[in-house]
DNA sequence: CTCCATGTTTAGAA
DNA sequence: CTTCTAAACATGGA
């Protein structure tokens, strides 16, 4: 489930793990992953650069190399980096490899292959042209109620909507509604002042504190919803049964009672 | 076997 | 022009 937390959690790994070492060789078991360069010219890119920086907008995570190219990644539905001893061998569903100097290696992990590699050579031109809203935990609450204002359907597709804001999905959405106790299926529109003010503040105490805990479910507060996803528990609020339903096209999980329409 | 799943893009309808 | 819906993508898990 790559939001922005764990899209965040990623490039901190980057960071860490990747930052500095040199890319001797580049291998790609799924070439069909490439998005806009071939595997060939990829490799030739990359191949000698060193990742010096990382900057993630939404659910994008860019690295950048020294040469001056950025090398970018989406996650799709699922995927990881790993980050392991050369001899060890890539893991399961690796789809791109970055061998590096040192004997450890650097893999973009994709089981469903839905995620995508590309490569940019500036960030804001590749934001823009992507169409891209602002970061989510870059919106203060200003511009949150000016983009809201314009919106007309229901609120959790405009959350979603990474043309408005970019980094929120399914899960987090859901998350962010509940803890400002608004049904996924409210207009935007009818959102009252005090409500889109809890929404912005729900938004960003959500997100932080996702980021804080790695996007581990199992780290996250015994009062959020989405450890409980999928499972019919009870709302840590009140309780009471967890409804779901559909909107945007998703499953939405809330609760009728504290997230009443 | 069937159905569902975190995201995005696209096509078509309203 | 906006918004909605469904389908497609590829694959695993229940």
């Amino acid at each position: 489930m790559p939001e922005l937390p764990e899209v965040e959690t990623e490039r901190r790994y980057l960071n860490r793990y990747a930052r500095h070492r040199r890319v001797v060789r580049v291998q790609a078991a799924h070439p069909d992953i490439l998005s806009g360069i071939s595997i060939q010219a990829l490799g030739r890119k990359l191949k000698g650069c060193c990742i010096e920086s990382s900057r993630r907008h939404g659910k994008y995570l860019l690295a950048g190399l020294d040469s001056g190219d950025w090398l970018v990644m989406h996650f799709g539905m699922s995927g990881t980096l790993a980050y392991y001893a050369h001899e060890q061998g890539p893991p399961d569903y690796a789809a791109l490899i970055l061998l590096l100097e040192g004997g450890r290696d650097l893999a973009y992990v994709s089981p469903r292959r839905l995620g995508r590699i590309s490569l940019a050579g500036d960030p804001e031109e590749f934001i823009r042209h992507q169409r891209l809203g602002p970061d989510a935990l870059d919106v203060g609450l200003t511009a949150f109620r000016e983009c809201i204002a314009a919106a007309r359907g229901a609120v959790k597709a405009w959350l979603m909507d990474q043309g408005h804001i970019a980094g929120i999905g399914n899960e987090y959405s859901d998350e962010i509604l509940f803890h400002a106790g608004l049904h996924p299926g409210r207009s935007a529109k009818s959102l009252t002042e005090a409500e889109v003010g809890r929404l912005h503040r729900s938004m960003l105490e959500v997100l932080r504190r996702a980021v804080a805990v790695a996007a581990n479910p199992e780290r996250m507060p015994a009062s959020w919803l989405l450890p409980r996803r999928g499972t019919d528990s009870a709302c840590p609020r009140c309780g009471g049964p967890l409804h779901k339903s559909k909107a945007g096209g998703r499953a939405a999980y809330y609760c009728p009672r504290c997230q009443p329409r």
